[in-house]
DNA sequence: TGACAATACTTTCGTCTCCT
DNA sequence: AGGAGACGAAAGTATTGTCA
């Protein structure tokens, strides 16, 4: 099974919309689209074909066909089958990826400045059951309903009611973390930025997070299996090895940049961490060429 | 989510050995 | 000789368990 992922801004932009259906005996035609078609079905299943992989899209369910494939009807429907339909495009590129767990530090890509956006990756499975099956059917509801208007401001509302009907499914498609994921990838965030300063304390990340220090600990144990100062350790030494393998940094300066002031102890923990001491690893990568 | 005490772990420092 | 690593002791900091 396939996911959609698409960097926004720019947003998807719809084109048409509105509720179809096929009665008994009929199936939907087989074409290739320049544009991506939502499928929501409402009663009935739809037996749809895309790129030799069938799927037979069931009530409560929806398929998302991707522009510039074949597509179309496998069977014809075994009873009167009605379905929400989206026509939309994307300004930019898109990627298709394997469906995998995803949550919500993985849609924030930059946060925003005074003077740029923050961007996302809008995620949307390219098949699935929708949960919240109402709310969903309100939105497109309302999405057909705004056709019937021939006004400007109501052709403009459908962009954002379509829009709203893509953050439903990813929202659905998206784990959402719990309280103690959100503040372990807020400390993972914090750690990455501050590596390389070797004052870091634990402290002062929670000072700066406003948690107190002791919750910040629990939180990255329960999520991660590592405290703060041992992801922190981790990390350290995987930047080190990055270093090592593309610099002439001497020891040092290497444990320095990754914010080990200490070389003794960064020899003492890269050995720890990796099996063998940061000159010898390094021995290895000359060795290799 | 915070506070606190006990415990565990990390870091620093000084010194020594080994290797090139 | 100088760089790199090992080691022990002490100090500092983080984690854990428990309670509220």
């Amino acid at each position: 099974m396939k996911t959609i992922k698409v960097r926004v801004p720019p947003v998807p932009v719809f084109i048409k919309g509105g509720k179809g259906s096929f009665r008994k005996g009929r199936k939907h035609l087989s074409r290739t689209f320049e544009v991506f078609d939502l499928l929501v079905v409402h009663k009935g299943t739809l037996y749809m074909e895309e790129e030799g992989i069938r799927y037979d899209v069931k009530e409560g369910e929806y398929l998302l066909l991707v522009p510039g494939v074949f597509h179309g009807g496998y069977r014809a429907c075994t009873e009167d089958t009605e379905m929400y339909w989206v026509h939309f495009r994307l300004p930019g590129s898109f990627e298709i990826v394997p469906n995998c767990s995803f949550d919500w530090s993985d849609i924030l890509k930059k946060e925003s400045t005074y003077t740029e956006e923050a961007e996302f990756d809008l995620i949307l499975p390219a098949y699935g059951k929708i949960k919240n099956r109402a709310r969903l059917e309100t939105i497109l509801a309302r999405l057909n309903s705004l056709n019937l208007s021939g006004s400007p401001a109501d052709q403009l509302m459908q962009q954002a009611v379509f829009f709203e009907s893509l953050l439903f499914l990813q929202r659905e498609a998206v784990r959402l973390p719990t309280s103690a994921e959100q503040v372990a990838n807020d400390v993972v965030r914090f750690l990455h930025s501050h590596y390389r300063e070797t004052d870091l304390t634990v402290e002062r990340m929670a000072k700066v997070l406003l948690y107190h220090a002791d919750y910040l600990s629990r939180c990255m144990k329960r999520t991660t299996g590592l405290t703060p100062g041992q992801y922190l350790n981790r990390y350290r030494i995987e930047r080190a090895k990055e270093l090592l393998n593309t610099t002439e940094l001497d020891l040092g300066a290497v444990a320095v940049e990754v914010g080990i002031s200490d070389r003794s102890y960064f020899s003492r923990l890269f050995k720890k961490t990796e099996g063998v001491t940061p000159t010898a690893f390094r021995s290895l990568r000359i060795r290799g060429r």
